[in-house]
DNA sequence: TTCCAAATTTGTAATTGTTACAAATGAGTA
DNA sequence: TACTCATTTGTAACAATTACAAATTTGGAA
């Protein structure tokens, strides 16, 4: 598993603490959390973490292609460790995200209609499992 | 063309006079306005519109399937009306929305890992054909 | 080691998108 | 006409994000 710092590093990111534990939050924890939540996860932790260096951070490892942001639903991004190509699910009951990575159409560089793609998102959206078990019976 | 004032009876809403005209800029204008857009584009026409009524209506519709919602990227909520199924692309220069009709994955009503699709979107981002030859010579 | 310049972080205020809510208006009906 | 209910409006609240300048930290040069 390569090491925080090291990813930091090898984006040209000097590795201070805010940047470190952020991104170490979105590696370990895999629920595509906002800006505010990680704040709220990682204040305990650091009394002196500011919203404002939250919202740098995030920008700036977007920007770098460290994370991905997401737009699912409703107005606000959430974001998520870099890994794999896949999809998203939201269950409509329970907001829960999953990660799907059954097979899907993949776009990357394609032309289409002249246009180059260079990204792409599928969001589906639904009853997940665990709620549709529970409504049955 | 169906009607605006049939498309609102049919789903059991009263035709007013701010309904009919945002119902109707929205199957004019295939632009993905937010609902700061449509107020601005109906506010000249009529000067006593409300962006709190913007707001309801779209909400309104949306709740009875007439518009569908869409959180492309950002933190922007556009809305269009619904006709056939699409997918979006938006350029990452001149931020303009396409809507595509190629050929691509349909989830409807699928099972995925448990979970029901009840609805998907699909959205591009990339350069979009205008700017790729603007950039090109 | 000390000092300095640049990078980073912080706190506050501003901005933007959206919702809550109660008063005002409007439409249909007895 | 008067009444009731739906709709619209304006204001204020709220939430997510950004702007910005001051404070702090960092890494390297003297």
């Amino acid at each position: 598993m390569k090491s925080i710092i090291r990813i930091l590093k090898e984006n040209d990111i000097a590795p201070s603490m805010q940047r470190i534990k952020i991104l170490e939050y979105l590696k370990n924890y895999k629920t595509h959390p906002t800006a505010d939540m990680i704040y709220q996860a990682l204040a305990d932790e650091m009394p002196t973490l500011s919203k404002t260096t939250v919202y740098n951070t995030l920008k700036t490892f977007t920007e770098k292609g460290i994370l991905m942001a997401l737009s699912l639903f409703g107005n606000e991004i959430r974001y998520e460790y870099n890994t794999q190509p896949h999809i998203h699910f939201q269950c409509i009951k329970c907001d829960k995200i999953y990660d799907l990575y059954n097979s899907f159409d993949h776009y990357n560089n394609d032309l289409i209609d002249g246009h180059k793609i260079t990204e792409y998102h599928i969001n589906l959206k639904g009853v997940c499992k665990s709620c549709l078990e529970k409504v049955g019976d």
